[in-house]
DNA sequence: TCTAACAAAGCAATCGGTTGCATAAAAATT
DNA sequence: AATTTTTATGCAACCGATTGCTTTGTTAGA
């Protein structure tokens, strides 16, 4: 356990001051390259490594990003993670993160301790049942930035990082239509989130530019567990005119569903074609394979911590820009394709 | 963008000295008590928060436990790592969490990190690929605490926490003997790994213990991706004598190849039966439910992260401790029992 | 030769808590 | 009443890096 080389060691050895020390590890222009060299050398030498306490004290800052995102265990948000960790690194940045496991109040409770921490900066995706974004407040009154991903709410000054859910749920759902289903079904989470609210618009205004009526009954509000996945095909078993298409706001929950279906005798494709979302590696395990929507996680993790860091070093602000949209990508597998296109109208 | 509020502004206005209100604040025995709430009541209605950097540089510690996981991408290490995030809170800790994607050049790069964001101490699970703990030695050096979590491996004085693999290995596979089960494969992955070494290794004990002959090229050693339980499927299906008995160390794994089995025209339990390992939600959306090795992931970060805890708060050297030992169990689901018992010896 | 301009480095205060030691006041003991 | 003990608080140094301002030394220009 011994003691931490500080610049004070290193000054002492060299016959200069701290201050030099400092400014020369910091590549400071007053600093001359020979004696930057001197002490660059000097520190690795003796093992030196930055304080980090005392410097956030002095610099009053804490070169920390927060993350809070409602669940860890999804290919998709580690995607979003590694991405992040990516940029943060080379930044010099370190990653703070924690899961609200969809629940305002920890989320609420997560905030706190972000706020407590210092983070200089936030990354959120919100938890099911947000309504506001009170609990932030202290973060905008001491403006300190915070990006929304994903599941976002608009905000003054906060940058929102998005696809464009209305136009993916209206792809997914024309893409049932084109291949020949006219009874359509959606199952979604809470509509209190943008990401689903979005897709459900598109669902509906896919149907009606096609001509087809909105039947509420179609429209399945839940929380895209498994369990919900089966209680829709037991749902779907005993309706008097079942849907012969599905579409699904989560690959895991698509799947659960599909399983319960083929189980109830029903044909996929066939009887019903389905499509979920979000290209989860589950929706390659099944037979048929999912029909789902792709959408990179690595590159909306990249941008985020990015436009954050930038934001930081004041090269973007953050409230001029104020939404990034993503491309995404329908990614057409055996559970949606009906071949030859069936164009029964 | 106010100023934040510091003892000493509290001190002022209580006509009392930073040492008083530092000492109260952290209940100090030789404070008053009704000094306390006088300045715990001040403090809060002045929204006073601690700068943890003055404060971690003083006390020279950062009241931060340094997380390293293979992946974040499992439902088995979200609820790690949930677990983890419990218990940190209720003792005041953070938790900084990152992980290596398998590799040990990344593990490496993330111990560096933690190191310099001086930890206090460390929980990991180990890369696929990481041979030695080399790269830890500075934490050794320094005696900063740390417990190994599911990938362990054996070091001096550092706890390791685990299921016995080589148990529940022996369990699963008699588990498929029982089932009548004389041709059983196994797909295990790198077995630097202890937890594949050691499901291997209980994997052959029960068989020699059953009176079954181990065959080499039953096992097989892969990275337990998707597309391995594919090719696993494919080289089944060409095998002279196939296996009427399936053990995959990985839930995921064990699933997609299932998915290629059926397509192969191979039923299940009948032809093949078929045990997984994790308990992954995914188990349960298959058809048939893939009968698996659940433990509980949760307890395990909480155990983890409350041995660290108390070692750092003295309460417990992790150093006598030596290995914790978590109970797991075999989940019997469709995908490996065949009623009635078949006893075609 | 003398001064202006610049480059390079040092001084010392600062960030906000923490803590060993000293002190003062009150309570207990003789 | 005098002394010891206990309780409650203050003083001031300290943790290690940063940075505005000053100083010293050097080179260029007059």
């Amino acid at each position: 356990m011994e003691k931490d080389v500080t610049i004070y060691d290193i000054a002492r050895l060299l016959q200069l001051s701290p201050a030099t020390v400092s400014r020369a590890l910091n590549d400071h222009p007053a600093i001359n390259s020979n004696t930057k060299h001197m002490i660059a050398s000097k520190a690795k030498e003796m093992g030196y490594r930055s304080n980090m306490f005392a410097s956030n004290l002095r610099r009053q800052r804490t070169s920390t990003i927060g993350v809070i995102v409602p669940r860890l265990d999804s290919y998709f948000m580690s995607t979003v993670l590694a991405g992040m960790e990516k940029v943060a690194n080379d930044a010099n940045y370190n990653l703070i993160i924690s899961q609200s496991l969809e629940s305002v109040r920890k989320e609420i409770a997560n905030a706190k301790t972000m706020f407590d921490s210092r983070v200089d900066g936030l990354l959120v995706s919100l938890a099911a049942d947000t309504e506001n974004l009170d609990h932030f407040n202290t973060f905008f009154q001491k403006g300190i930035p915070m990006i929304l991903f994903d599941r976002i709410m608009p905000q003054k000054n906060c940058t929102n990082i998005v696809i464009d859910n209305v136009k993916a749920g209206y792809d997914a759902t024309s893409h049932l239509i084109e291949q020949g289903c006219r009874r359509i079904m959606h199952m979604t989470g809470n509509i209190k989130r943008n990401v689903y609210e979005d897709r459900l618009k598109g669902y509906k205004l896919a149907l009606t530019d096609h001509g087809l009526a909105v039947d509420d009954a179609l429209v399945q509000l839940t929380n895209l567990t498994r369990q919900d996945g089966l209680q829709l095909a037991d749902h779907i078993k005993h309706m008097a005119s079942p849907p012969d298409g599905l579409f699904v706001a989560n690959d895991f929950c698509a799947v659960s569903c599909m399983g319960a279906l083929k189980a109830n005798g029903l044909s996929i494709p066939g009887d019903i074609a389905v499509v979920g979302f979000n290209n989860d590696p589950v929706s390659q395990v099944i037979e048929p394979n999912l029909t789902t929507v792709h959408y990179p996680g690595q590159e909306m993790g990249e941008i985020a911590a990015q436009s954050l860091i930038n934001h930081l070093n004041g090269l973007l602000r953050i409230n001029t820009t104020n939404t990034i949209l993503l491309n995404y990508e329908l990614v057409v597998r055996a559970s949606s394709l009906r071949t030859p296109p069936a164009e029964s109208c």
